[in-house]
DNA sequence: CTTCTTACA
DNA sequence: TGTAAGAA
């Protein structure tokens, strides 16, 4: 499939699509005309790498560790070497982090939330009290 | 019409 | 990341 599909397929602008490439996260093949030729496996990719940007980690970080959680969602390292393993710490404790604050907002908004809905449903209820 | 590359607000 | 420009 051309760009254009894979970018509808995958919700990523086609932009995106050509810069993840050009960062070497993924590497299409050309058509005689020139244009990139993707197969199938690639909407599961880009998805996959969309889901690891999301997370909070850097591309080049991606980079390193897309090529090893191929089919599964599972990142499986065969050559752990000590320099990975400290980036992944890394990265990890940033998602902790990245959460703790995700959960505050969400709580604060929801706390919001409520002192309004609360005062929607007296308002309501005083409405229906002094019948109309 | 779709994609390509390069460059810039 | 978005968008523009000129070519294929």
């Amino acid at each position: 499939m051309r760009i254009g599909e894979l970018s509808e397929r995958t919700g990523t602008p086609r932009r995106l699509l050509r810069y993840y490439e050009e960062q070497g996260l993924i590497a299409a093949d050309r058509c005689p005309n020139g244009y990139r030729d993707y197969d199938e496996r690639f909407v599961d990719r880009i998805l996959q790498i969309r889901g690891l940007l999301d997370a909070g980690l850097p591309t080049r970080i991606i980079k390193q560790i897309l090529p090893c959680l191929d089919k599964p969602r599972i990142i499986h390292f065969s050559d752990a070497t000590p320099e990975m393993i400290a980036t992944l710490e890394h990265e990890r404790d940033r998602m902790t982090e990245r959460i703790g604050c995700l959960v505050r907002n969400r709580d604060a908004i929801a706390e919001y939330l409520e002192t309004v809905l609360s005062n929607d449903r007296a308002r309501a209820a005083a409405r229906q009290a002094s019948d109309g």
